[in-house]
DNA sequence: AGCACGCCGACT
DNA sequence: GTCGGCGTGCTC
């Protein structure tokens, strides 16, 4: 036993501690402890232990070891090193976020409402067998499993995972969000006689620990989890799936800001495991690994369960004067009267999104956020997406007094009244995130996903959470409501994702008939990415995205850090980020770029005014470790906070 | 992060 | 005269 104990806390803080180990009962590396920082008694993680008594300082004992066994082998304490390293944030932190507990972590309420065959009605694809076959016998260490909607990944996944979990060896699969898919956990559960371990944000403390410690016996092998699950505590990891690998919660939006999908490269490194990401629609960065012959790629072109991929028509909307066109309006008639459903899909929460002056231009906005404020139609109120506030709608404008005010652009419920009025007799719901928000969230989902399978509903109006994974065989029609939503974002993977969605949505349609049909309505009916998105022309969208990007100098051809400065002292903070900007030009050469500083898109929110600074590379070792060392050693102010993000996702 | 110490303004 | 605001610094 060794007499000292290096710890670290989950708190900002990149040191060590040096406590004084128990006699009885000792803490070693791996355990949490129990210990006083200042007046404070924490939970910390033994990271080293070491018989040299500190002479900077007395080292007080530790007050209890908290656990009988270690909670972090070697390979996670490896992770948490290697992610505290390159998202800048402490190992505490980093070991923190591995076992999140309390604090629930945020993401999108998605779907992925599988419908996953009877094991015994599964005949496999010569696709789906090639995929299988090489995917555990091939040297390579990374495939992207690249599959239109319903040409039957899952079961690519779940065999694989068979045959992994027989050697045993464990395996980890990752999907977006797990709160809504327990009929994969079900499904899995079923199909697997060896144990399932479920990892989400909504379990306790205690649960999470019941799950951990089952994984870490052997007892469950196969682990389903969102994006934290890839750091789950298995020894022997044969194999790790990514499900829908472009999805944006993969990567955290809180510190550490680490994305599951590097995190699952390094560990398959660290521990000889193969790595499967999967998805109809990938991210451009796997898409350009794919074309580097970094990642294997194994497609799968057909349709299973006899369906087609549906036939799209592009609606210019410029010539319509409702929200339905009129070319939607006779298909969905269309469809009714042959007993076929419906799914119409808008981008978009809230009645409207721009309350705005037609004379004057004039636009209501948070007065704490700078952002527009949407208005709900069931309160009655403008309401702030970002800080929640909430203000009456007006009906002159403020600015030039014209009566002529009003919303452009429509939500859910507007499309919903709207629709409701063309199609009386019809059974009409919507299923968005406000609805699901709601207390009987859940089993309102059950039912109308129930209702809707048995054909109660004609027509299911929704937001994202439709876009993916809602598979029903009486689906003809997909409307995309308005197409251009997002395209026009100022970001620099609109266009990706636009494309992504509109894929994902038209996948809904004639899953299982030949028949499918889509409607994408748009104000830019020329656009490249709408086009290509109604042929579902994927590889001509990522060639030409490839190209843009690297004309443009944005990733995947360059990497980006981003720094936000945050304050209620704008001057105080400007100056703080003009001398932080040139020691940072001083210390990075040619490969690397400053942009900035600048007030973010979102310049203000909750009072806190927002600058920040991209960082814009070629080499990001060299760019990572400059932009590291300035943080460290340059005296920020406590009034302002850094975020810091690598490979940032979003620059709002 | 959180907690204490410390130094300036406005109150019984 | 004190109460309390928050800015600064430190935690083994």
């Amino acid at each position: 036993m060794d007499n000292f104990l290096q710890v670290v806390f989950n708190i900002p803080v990149k040191a060590t501690y040096t406590y004084k180990n128990l006699e009885d009962n000792p803490g070693k590396v791996g355990y949490r402890v129990e210990a006083m920082l200042g007046r404070r008694k924490l939970i910390g993680f033994v990271t080293k232990t070491t018989n040299v008594e500190p002479t900077e300082f007395k080292a007080n004992p530790i007050l209890r070891v908290v656990d009988k066994e270690p909670l972090f082998n070697s390979i996670l304490l490896e992770l948490a090193n290697w992610v505290a390293d390159f998202t800048m944030c402490s190992v505490g932190e980093a070991l923190g976020a591995m076992l999140p507990g309390g604090k629930r972590e945020k993401g999108l309420p998605a779907s992925s409402i599988e419908e996953i065959p009877d094991p015994k009605d599964i005949t496999l694809s010569t696709e789906q067998e090639v995929a299988i076959t090489a995917i555990l016998n091939d040297k390579n260490p990374i495939f992207y499993l690249f599959g239109i909607t319903g040409s039957g990944k899952t079961e690519v996944f779940l065999q694989a995972a068979k045959e992994v979990l027989n050697r045993g060896e464990s395996v980890i699969y990752l999907v977006p969000e797990i709160s809504l898919t327990h009929q994969v956990v079900d499904t899995l559960k079923s199909r697997f006689t060896q144990g399932v371990a479920v990892l989400h944000s909504h379990l306790t403390p205690s649960q999470r620990l019941t799950e951990w410690r089952r994984i870490q016996s052997g007892e469950a092998p196969l682990i389903i989890g969102a994006r934290s699950a890839i750091f789950a505590p298995c020894d022997k990891l044969g194999l790790i799936i990514i499900d829908e690998e472009h999805e944006n919660s993969y990567k955290s939006s809180n510190t550490p800001r680490y994305s599951a999908r590097q995190v699952a490269m390094k560990r398959a490194r660290l521990q000889g495991s193969k790595l499967v990401l999967g998805s109809a629609t990938p991210s451009v960065e796997s898409w350009k690994l794919m074309d580097d012959g970094k990642i294997k790629r194994l497609n799968l072109t057909k349709r299973l369960s006899g369906g087609a991929m549906p036939k799209s028509t592009i609606v210019d909307m410029r010539h319509e004067d409702g929200v339905l066109s009129k070319t939607l309006i006779k298909k969905i008639e269309e469809a009714y009267n042959q007993g076929r459903q419906t799914i119409l899909f808008l981008n978009r929460r809230g009645f409207s999104y721009f309350f705005h002056c037609n004379s004057c231009g004039y636009e209501m906005v948070c007065k704490n956020c700078s952002v527009s404020l949407t208005y709900h139609k069931n309160k009655n109120r403008m309401v702030c997406h970002y800080c929640g506030y909430q203000a009456y709608p007006i009906s002159v404008c403020p600015e030039c007094n014209s009566l002529d005010i009003g919303s452009t652009g429509f939500g859910v419920e507007h499309i919903e009244e709207e629709v409701g009025k063309i199609f009386p007799s019809l059974n009409i719901k919507r299923l968005d995130s406000d609805v699901l928000n709601q207390k009987n969230s859940k089993t309102l989902l059950k039912d109308t996903l129930n209702d809707f399978k048995n054909k109660k509903i004609d027509i299911l109006l929704g937001t994202q959470m439709v876009a993916r994974g809602l598979n029903f065989p009486g689906v003809k029609l997909v409307g995309i409501i308005m197409a251009d939503t997002g395209l026009k974002m100022p970001d620099f993977r609109a266009a990706e994702r636009s494309f992504g969605l509109i894929v994902q949505v038209s996948g809904r349609a004639g899953r299982y008939a030949p028949d499918g049909e889509v409607v994408i309505q748009t104000f830019m009916p020329q656009n490249r990415t709408i086009n290509l998105a109604a042929k579902s022309d994927i590889n001509s969208f990522y060639t030409s995205e490839l190209e843009d990007r690297k004309l443009l100098e944005f990733p995947p051809y360059t990497r980006m850090i981003r720094l936000v400065f945050r304050s209620k002292r704008l001057g105080e903070m400007l100056k703080v980020i003009d001398s932080f900007e040139k020691e940072l030009t001083r210390g990075i050469d040619n490969s690397t770029e400053i942009l900035g500083p600048s007030e973010c898109p979102i310049s203000v929110i909750a009072g806190s005014y927002r600058h920040q600074i991209l960082i814009r590379t070629t080499n990001l070792n060299s760019a990572h470790s400059v932009t590291y060392s300035l943080l460290q050693r340059s005296k920020i102010p406590a009034y302002i906070y850094i975020e810091v993000d690598v490979d940032p996702i979003s620059l709002l």
